[in-house]
DNA sequence: GTCTATACTACGATAGAC
DNA sequence: GTCTATCGTAGTATAGAC
């Protein structure tokens, strides 16, 4: 499918070089067909990036949905299990983020979150809404302490930390005196996070 | 000075833009000059763009400076010492992303932090390092029980729950419920920041 | 130092053959 | 559906006037 072959090098030409920067008969030429089949499917640049955008949200859904199902069926009622779900999820999510295929579709993402477009709109509502309102929601059963805003305003933090290790990936290879991101380092990582998350989480209420 | 005039429009161009987005005929034309001026002061649209890194790194070095200064003149000894510091840093930080004048530099940093030139070079080298170095001896002191990797590994952590208040605000915008971070969203989010590091900060060593 | 003028390349859109 | 050809616009670089 020559549709999805323009897609799939969208990713890449929109995500390293933005919008603008992007060519369309660059990414034609990538992708084996003529300039004018992004015209045809997609009725122009335009139309490829917001396509673009679906797509990646498609993508990331593919791979947080079953862990997120998983949550979603489970039935939980206590402190203990709300947080052992929320630290799963957590390291799910920074499993993502230390996956070669998530450096892709992040460049898109991070480039959208500066500057948002209509692109965003797609990317939220396609994935990151229900990442957000499950995260959100064990962190009330986990913290019964905290009100609406402390849920939502830790809930930030705690994403941060997961989301740093692409949108500071440069620094943090710097920082761990590594060229790439390494299993070891990654482990590490995975590992801090976790440790974080647990104290965070296990605060005594005050 | 037109070549600082210049710099300025630049920041929000590459940042804006990308590099290969941006035009040095709008820049030029922004700035109220003729394009061929950046060839004369800076050689060439890559020179301009090198050039722009190390302006950034220029401001935010004189930012982020003073509290910095403040840490290293202070002997550090005990733990509550460290972390009060730390506190300090973490939240002069976030209150730097948090900022509205940073949205420029951060739109240029971040980008780099995707696709590293040799712009990422004098960004680190000219701030960021200095940032880390502090944040990794003050950890390493609030924590005796961690060695070195846990340290940075932490210290990710820690920088990313500050660094998400700039890379994702678009959907910490969505998560809040607001257009934009008024000064309320602001508040609750440095508290949040405050309370998540001080737990990890002052986890009992097991 | 800053400008205008120009050379050359590449861009996105579109029309029309097949 | 996919191609080629072409149009108008905009990009960077550079030479040379002032």
């Amino acid at each position: 499918m020559i549709s999805n072959r323009l897609l799939e090098t969208a990713v890449d030409h929109f995500g390293q070089r933005g919008f603008e920067g992007a060519s369309t008969r660059e990414i034609a030429r990538e992708s084996g067909t003529a300039m004018s089949s992004i015209t045809y499917h997609f009725g122009g640049k335009e139309g490829l990036y917001l396509a673009t955008a679906e797509h990646i949200a498609a993508q990331v859904r593919e791979r947080a949905g079953p862990i997120l199902d998983q949550v979603d069926a489970t039935e939980v009622k206590d402190r203990a299990t709300a947080t052992e779900l929320l630290l799963t999820v957590l390291d799910g999510f920074a499993g993502l983020m230390l996956s070669p295929e998530t450096e892709r579709w992040s460049r898109f993402i991070i480039r959208e979150q500066q500057c948002p477009t209509e692109a965003f709109e797609r990317l939220y509502e396609g994935v990151m809404r229900r990442v957000a309102d499950t995260l959100i929601r064990l962190l009330g059963i986990a913290r019964p302490d905290f009100d609406d805003r402390q849920i939502r305003g830790t809930a930030v933090g705690l994403f941060g930390q997961a989301m740093v290790l692409r949108a500071g990936r440069a620094a943090i290879c710097r920082v761990l005196g590594r060229k790439d991101l390494d299993a070891e380092s990654a482990q590490l990582l995975r590992a801090s996070l976790r440790a974080n998350a647990l104290a965070i989480l296990s605060e005594t209420p005050r």
